[in-house]
DNA sequence: GCAAGGTC
């Protein structure tokens, strides 16, 4: 190993993660005499402090000084010109430069670190030993090095706090990995682009053309996209669509039951149940008919019922949920409190299984004085009992934390409310359950035949409880069944025909939704509850007294609005093709400028679109939501849309805008620094701009807009439409200019033309802030009430007549079916004729009908799922059918090798990833 | 005022 010291004494700055694994290391280092002893001092941040001892790596006598950041020491921002809402077109944050700072939070620690670092020759660096780790590690490297810029570099790598582990590590420096730290980069500059861009798009968009009544002040709501929150509301608005759309199905079962001297058995149909009623009765009626019982199969089995795996953080969220109806945030606040006063070990980790130089025992030992579970730790003890178990793994190791268990014994502290107690508690049963023996159980299955039909009978005796004593959480019932031998003949006490109906889906629990989430990949054990908590505080979801989630209207409509548009952004699918991305950086099969570059050249080609078809969204939010009267009527001008660079301060854009009087005007967004303006002509109607660019000016792209006149206003001779360029070369604009004046003056400052409340304009020129409390409100309900599902008619929303092409007559009620063409995400393109008579649900494909087959809506249910003919077919509205399409889903292999199961995750075609997506040039 | 990720 190279030194670093120039003779004397080599100096060494440590760096960890957090606080406490500064403490804990150096106190594992330090416990050899020839130390020095543990010396502490104050760093310039009171929560790091610096631990300062003596110790040999590879023979060479280092004096150590241990420290530590608290996560991340910077943050990823824009740089400040386009950090304000209005500075720049929300498209343009896909370019904007960003800039990584330590902010003013941790620049106490900044300075211990360079203070440090210009006394040492060596920089340790001890971070958690994951991506974001070395991301963290090479932020501190880059502080220090500026202080000091002849620093040699190393790594530790350690995966618990234990003695044997942490000598090894400091024995065995390596350097740190730049690819792991270049993919952290990748993702939070993805994060922060797609985020900060689609956020402000979608806030600007709507929160003043609609009356939300969601939060006190409409104004100031903030309608986020995250690539973790939205699919996040994926997943409770998908179920709660499931749930909704659910049709209950009636069933039949047959029933059998055997009074005898031991008792009574239940015996279940082995066919389930049976959906045709015909069907079922044909068979009951053979049953009854021949009613003699024959056993056919007597089987005792033992049964084990294991305990849980060592506990992670979803499963502690996921059980404090189920156990104590805690809410996960809530859950990781007690967690950290208790983690924190020393009694539970580091609360965010992935891991659950122990490393195996873990001293489980000491940690039993220590909870044999608890006088409720301390005799079940003294019975785990005892080699006699035979209770004791190694734990088995579930198979994730996150490299960086042991599974979350008990450090400090604790009978329970004065100061403890009650979910401080309840999730002690929950940590130590659940640790003295897994190096428990599981529970033994002996269940005697018992299989009749009653005229050919197979009927089933089980019984359980519970032998040894083992860790289900310490684990109450769990339970295990046991049930007693009448002995019977094989070849017994019996006459039934009770043979019946029982109905029943499906039920809904339940709405997703909480424990659901982190099982969701953890499935997807979405978000860290450290981050998912923030993220639930997210779509409550953005009113995008609720949560009930049950603790299920249901989507606000809010949610719904804006997961309506994105899938309207034909995007998946609600998926999880592009934080899949991120984390795929993200795994190939890290390993270096591609490079962090090429991922970079190629994802966000397809959100931005993505973000362009949506803003093309937000008319979607609008539509999608007017089903619920009240059009506000703080924007023009349609509110398509309601933020403006770009129609050129700024020839006058050359940085910021010039907006078609539509002032609150009914006035249009192109206007810089740099003002009020900038305050270059085009005034149009006072007969305008209606202005939008258009994609078509002005081949006469040449300054830069200047985009057309469509203009619309006033008829009475503008001379005879003149055009009521018209395609017009803002750039100079517009003869026609000009002369209008010039004949009907411009709106400027006319109404600037005074209330607006017709309307009898003060006015607050919402365009740059007049005024950069909102003005809340000015409009004058109604709040009435919306004209399309949230419990009224879109009607029948809605779904030939998605479909276009055409005109002229022939029509069959419906073989339901002989109403003419007029050919039209699918524009759903599975079928776009694919004809069909359907119905138009309310409540019928006559459905054809033109394929399918020139062969004769017809597919009744009503009957797409189970089974149908993976059948594209018949995908899409439901009407939605409020409850929209299940979208399953895993039986289409194929597999990718991306270029590390790995299989990656997915879809393009613009449109959601399993046939390509999104850079292959054919509407990206839409 | 925006994301998600660390951690206090």
């Amino acid at each position: 190993m190279a030194g670093g010291g120039g003779g004397g004494r080599i100096r060494a700055l440590n760096v960890a993660e957090k606080p406490s694994v500064a403490k804990a290391v150096s106190q594992i280092l330090s416990k050899n005499p020839s130390s020095g002893g543990l010396r502490v001092r104050e760093g310039r941040s009171r929560y790091n402090k610096i631990f300062d001892f003596n110790y040999a790596i590879q023979n060479q006598h280092i004096q150590m000084s241990f420290t530590s950041v608290t996560g991340h020491l910077m943050e990823l921002e824009f740089e400040d010109r386009y950090r304000k809402w209005h500075s720049c077109d929300p498209v343009d944050l896909y370019q904007a430069p960003v800039k990584k700072f330590v902010p003013q939070d941790k620049s106490e620690i900044q300075k211990t670190l360079e203070e440090e670092a210009r006394m040492c020759q060596w920089l340790i660096l001890w971070l958690d030993c994951d991506r974001e780790g070395e991301n963290i590690a090479f932020e501190v490297v880059e502080v220090c090095t500026r202080a000091n810029r002849h620093l040699n570099i190393w790594r530790a790598r350690f995966s618990a706090l234990i003695d044997r582990e942490i000598h090894y590590a400091v024995q065995h420096l390596i350097r740190p990995n730049q690819l792991f730290a270049d993919a952290v980069d990748v993702r939070q500059e993805i994060d922060l682009r797609i985020g900060a861009s689609f956020t402000r798009f979608q806030t600007m968009l709507l929160r003043d053309a609609f009356v939300l009544d969601c939060a006190s002040d409409d104004q100031n709501v903030i309608l986020s996209y995250g690539p973790c929150q939205f699919p996040t509301l994926g997943f409770v608005v998908e179920r709660f669509w499931e749930n909704q759309s659910h049709e209950p199905e009636e069933f039949w079962s047959i029933n059998c039951t055997h009074n005898s001297a031991e008792g009574t058995a239940t015996f279940n149909w082995m066919r389930g149940h049976l959906f045709d009623y015909t069907s079922a009765t044909i068979i009951y009626e053979m049953c009854v008919e021949d009613p003699t019982a024959t056993v056919t199969s007597v089987r005792q089995q033992e049964k084990l019922k294991y305990p849980p795996h060592p506990l992670s953080t979803i499963e502690l969220e996921k059980r404090a949920s189920r156990y104590f109806r805690m809410s996960s945030e809530q859950t990781m606040k007690v967690a950290e409190e208790l983690y924190q006063a020393g009694f539970i070990s580091y609360p965010r980790t992935e891991t659950d299984s122990f490393s195996e130089r873990t001293d489980l025992h000491t940690i039993v030992q220590e909870q044999q004085e608890h006088p409720t579970w301390g005799s079940y730790a003294q019975r785990l003890l005892d080699p006699e009992a035979g209770l004791w178990r190694n734990p088995s793994g579930g198979g994730h190791d996150d490299k960086a934390h042991p599974p979350i268990h008990p450090t400090k014994f604790s009978a329970g502290e004065a100061r403890w409310s009650q979910d401080h107690h309840r999730l002690y508690e929950l940590v130590v049963r659940h640790y003295l359950a897994c190096v428990s023996q599981p529970a033994i159980g002996a269940e005697t299955t018992v299989e009749i035949d009653i005229a050919g039909e197979q009927f089933s009978a089980s019984g359980r005796v519970i032998i040894a409880r083992n860790y289900l004593d310490v684990y109450r959480f769990e339970t295990w019932g046991g049930s007693v069944i009448p002995t019977y031998n094989y070849g017994q003949q019996f006459t039934p006490t009770t043979l019946t025909l029982d109905s029943g109906v499906t039920r809904p889906p339940p709405l997703l629990s909480e424990a659901d939704l982190l099982s969701c989430m953890d499935k997807a990949g979405i978000g860290t054990d450290a981050t998912m509850h923030d993220h639930i908590k997210k779509l409550l505080d953005r009113f995008y979801a609720t949560k009930d007294s049950n603790m299920r989630f249901s989507p606000t209207t809010l949610g719904e409509a804006l997961v309506m609005g994105y899938d309207d548009m034909g995007y998946e952004l609600w998926k999880p699918y592009l934080r899949a093709m991120m984390e795929s991305d993200m795994k190939a950086v890290s390993i270096g099969t591609k490079r962090k400028a090429e991922v970079l570059e190629t994802c966000l050249q397809q959100m931005k080609a993505c973000f362009v679109d949506a803003r093309v078809n937000k008319a979607k969204l609008f539509e999608a939010m007017a089903v619920f939501f009240e059009r506000s009267n703080r924007s023009d009527a349609s509110g398509q001008h309601a933020i403006g849309d770009v129609v050129c660079k700024c020839g006058l301060c050359q940085e910021s854009d010039m907006m078609l805008r539509k002032k609150p009087d009914g006035n249009f005007m192109v206007g810089c967004l740099g003002y009020p620094q900038c305050r270059n303006v085009v005034w149009l002509p006072g007969s305008v109607s209606e202005a939008t701009v258009t994609t078509n660019i002005c081949s006469t000016c040449t300054s830069g792209p200047v985009y057309m807009i469509q203009f619309k006149f006033r008829r009475l206003e503008i001379p005879p001779n003149y055009n009521v439409d018209h395609l017009g360029c803002i750039g100079g070369c517009d003869d026609i604009l000009k002369q209008l200019v010039e004949i009907c004046g411009t709106g400027f003056r006319n109404n600037s400052g005074v209330p607006g033309r017709g309307q009898g409340h003060t006015s607050s304009s919402n365009t740059a020129q007049q005024s950069n802030s909102r003005s809340t409390g000015a409009w004058q409100t109604t709040h009435s309900s919306s004209s399309y009430p949230s419990e009224t599902p879109r009607g029948h008619n809605a779904r030939y929303q998605e479909a276009s007549v055409q005109n002229g092409e022939p029509s069959i007559p419906c073989t339901s009620c002989g109403a003419p079916c007029n050919l039209r063409t699918a524009n759903t995400q599975a079928n776009r393109g694919r004809k069909f004729y359907s119905c138009p008579a309310q409540g019928c649900n006559f459905f054809v494909w033109e394929d399918a009908a020139n062969g004769g087959a017809t597919v009744a809506r009503g009957s797409i249910n189970r089974s149908s799922a993976s059948n594209p003919s018949t995908r899409g077919g439901r009407g939605r509205g409020r409850g929209r059918g299940r979208s399953n399409t895993s039986g289409n889903d194929v597999t990718f292999v991306s270029a590390t090798g790995e299989p990656i199961s997915g879809r393009c995750f613009i449109c959601g075609d399993p046939s390509h990833f999104a850079n292959a997506c054919p509407s990206r040039g839409r």
